[in-house]
DNA sequence: TTATATACTTCGTGATACGATGTATCTCGC
DNA sequence: GCGAGATACATCGTATCACGAAGTATATAA
């Protein structure tokens, strides 16, 4: 997909992956791979952002000796996915615009 | 809508508003503000974009002492725009990942 | 011991939407 | 005739963001 086009989905597709279950960035990108490519260091900007807007809440626990840092999704976070919903829309609507053959050129 | 979400838009906007009908600038605006709102020094700096891409080619035209740029669109802009139905599938599967009420976290 | 998987971080770059600003002409009301 | 508003296009600077590259560190398997 083009870079372009994944830039109003990334967010929501964290935090979709999020609010599933409190997980850790590495385990975000194995879960989002099926759908969507993410680089580490783009996920790992991503969280970080997130976590800056209140959508997000950390905790630092250790497995197998390193560290994981889990993130949790808030409210703010699920109202971000909720106005995602309402967006669809409106892409819905470009979506007809583009795709209906459009009339009398060449 | 959200500035991010545009960007993988505005271009297939340009590219379908002009495929209905050889457009200029203005016009363009004015046709698409119906379903997406960009301004004039977005909407300039595209068609200039996508006329270097080979999407698009121009003419001047002149029109009651006013120039107008007509812009016509190429088979390369119309592969553009399938290329895009392509990525809206791809987009359909996110949106259902995001929307799908996910689990037990909360 | 070497390679691979796990796990997170930082830096620099390129793409791009947009506000601000500028130029120029036409039309309409007064 | 004059100011206002619509028409028409262009340029500049800024902020946002995805991403490759590179670095740090540990566990496990070959």
């Amino acid at each position: 997909m083009e870079t372009q086009t994944k830039r109003g989905l990334l967010d929501v597709c964290v935090l979709a992956a999020i609010r599933k279950a409190d997980s850790y960035g590495y385990q975000i990108i194995k879960d989002l791979s099926e759908i969507i490519e993410l680089s580490e260091s783009t996920l790992y900007t991503i969280l970080k952002r997130l976590e800056a807007a209140g959508m997000l809440t950390t905790r630092t626990a250790e497995h197998d000796g390193r560290l994981r840092k889990y993130y949790h999704i808030t409210e703010r976070g699920i109202g971000r996915i909720a106005e995602f919903e309402n967006e669809w829309k409106e892409m819905m609507t470009i979506y007809h615009f583009v795709t209906k053959e459009g009339g009398s050129n060449e």
